[in-house]
DNA sequence: CATGGGATTGACT
DNA sequence: GTCAATCCCATGC
């Protein structure tokens, strides 16, 4: 989608962006889970204002925003709001629909369930990493696209933001009921 | 320049 | 349920 598609407040991009597609390097999946971050909370990157490593955040919207998670994983989010503001959407699971054997290759795993139903294993199955980070979201190499037909009416489940120790109330977690590919149930107890 | 803490995952008890 | 892997980055001396 184009940049003014992500330059919203960000929890209703969250929301919006369920159903949609990411693409990268012959794979894609459809969006099941994202969570909104905002400058303004402490659990966001930006919260610590501007820095090499949050540049991005505070760019223009509808860039990736991809960082180094445990050493280990790379996480991709979408940039929101004005620039100058510093929010994105994490991209915290997908449902599989291209390129399933390259994704396998890559995960080591070969069950559906197994490829994208995390923000580490998402990256992974579909190639991404740090170089991406900061690439325009309508020309790529990674590439988010509106949703297609089947997934027009999905509902979409509100809950707790997951794997955080600050600012852990925020219902800013969004995912689509009934997916067999997120990283943990739609929805939280109490 | 040294240090500590992650927006996680997978293996193991 | 517990826990280690591993590196980037913000902070503090």
């Amino acid at each position: 989608m184009k940049p003014a598609f992500y330059a919203r407040p960000v929890v209703e991009v969250a929301r919006d962006l369920i159903g949609c597609v990411v693409a990268h390097d012959e794979c894609a999946g459809v969006i099941v889970e994202t969570e909104a971050y905002h400058d303004s909370e402490p659990a966001c990157h930006a919260y610590v204002g501007l820095t090499e490593r949050t540049r991005v955040l505070f760019g223009p919207p509808g860039r990736a925003y991809v960082y180094r998670s445990y050493g280990i994983h790379a996480c991709l989010n979408a940039v929101c709001e004005p620039a100058g503001v510093g929010a994105a959407v994490l991209i915290r699971a997908l449902e599989p629909v291209q390129g399933l054997d390259l994704m396998r290759m890559r995960r080591g795993l070969e069950r559906v369930q197994d490829l994208c139903s995390g923000p580490g294993k998402l990256t992974q199955a579909l190639g991404i990493e740090l170089v991406d980070d900061g690439c325009d979201l309508s020309r790529g190499p990674v590439v988010i696209e509106r949703r297609p037909h089947a997934w027009r009416d999905t509902n979409v489940a509100a809950s707790k933001r997951i794997g955080i120790t600050k600012a852990t109330e925020l219902p800013w977690r969004f995912c689509a009921v009934g997916s067999r590919c997120l990283s943990r149930p739609a929805l939280s107890r109490a």
